[in-house]
DNA sequence: GTCCAGGCATGCA
DNA sequence: TGCATGCATGGA
């Protein structure tokens, strides 16, 4: 990959397996909005974002060095390998063919709290709804920053709220485990970056205790908000998926296993 | 009207 | 430990 500084652009050249459609609507993150002129505007970290893709360059749209290095370098985790990834994960020859069609899909690196706050939202949810509320959510509670956008709102600010304000942005039945959620977070009782730093398995223990969140939330968040990378969280779809898998994750998967997660429900949402 | 969605808490065996 | 049930909402 290279990085051109270029007026108030970010450049970047040659930056292996980006697809911008497949990888900020295929139901990891709900903030994302195609414009029409088929570049995607987005908040993270409360920073507004316009990014595209031209003649295999991706631009960032007025967009700071400091913002860049800070911000999205590690959100697109331009840094990873990911032609390697896929070539890994194509020595499964059940998976191959999808990575090539859906060829693109990056995992992205989101706030911890807006992850979880999102996947609590998800549950038994279909994710037009899920992006409603969250925009919804956001509208009500987040900073305008500009463009019509908002910031993900704060445990803080949203732990001032009751459960019927909850209720009233449509979250139905999950507005107890947002309250509960939010004043937890808020207070210091869950504590999102000592989370980050244990391993799989302890940090998954440790979301397991928290009120709304199940096998498969907690694994979202870790996979999409806490950068590990080998949660794999199955669903409704994943569960069709696993199928096909009788005998196991096969072993090329270890260690990148949500990646190939969000191929495989990828293909499970279009084909089955 | 019924069924379903990036499921979970609860009660009961 | 495993299984049945209720749960809010809105689109298909």
């Amino acid at each position: 990959m290279n990085v051109i500084y270029c007026d108030n652009d970010v450049i970047l050249e040659d930056v292996a397996c980006l697809n911008l459609d497949l990888t900020l609507d295929c139901g990891q993150a709900f903030r994302w909005e195609k414009q029409e002129d088929g570049s995607w505007s987005g908040v993270a970290e409360g920073v507004f974002l316009n990014i595209a893709k031209k003649d295999n360059k991706i631009i960032l749209k007025n967009t700071t060095r400091e913002n860049f290095e800070k911000i999205w370098l590690n959100y697109f985790d331009f840094e990873k390998n990911y032609s390697e990834i896929c070539r890994r994960l194509k020595q499964d020859k059940l998976i191959a063919p999808t990575v090539d069609e859906y060829y693109g899909i990056r995992i992205v690196n989101q706030n911890s709290w807006e992850a979880l706050c999102s996947f609590v939202i998800s549950q038994q949810n279909n994710i037009k709804r899920i992006k409603g509320i969250i925009d919804r959510l956001c509208k009500a509670y987040g900073d305008e920053i500009g463009n019509g956008f908002y910031s993900f709102p704060s445990a803080e600010k949203l732990s001032t709220l009751s459960v019927d304000d909850f209720e009233k942005l449509g979250t139905g039945y999950r507005a107890k485990y947002l309250e509960k959620l939010a004043k937890d977070v808020a207070s210091g009782v869950i504590d999102l970056e000592k989370i980050k730093m244990l391993s799989l398995e302890e940090a998954r223990k440790e979301l397991l205790n928290i009120y709304g969140v199940g096998i498969k939330v907690a694994n979202c968040a870790l996979l999409f908000g806490f950068g590990f990378y080998d949660a794999f969280p199955v669903d409704v779809w994943m569960k069709r998926v696993m199928e096909y898998y009788p005998n196991g994750l096969p072993e090329c998967f270890n260690g990148i296993g949500g990646i190939a997660q969000q191929y495989l429900f990828h293909w499970a949402r279009n084909n089955l």
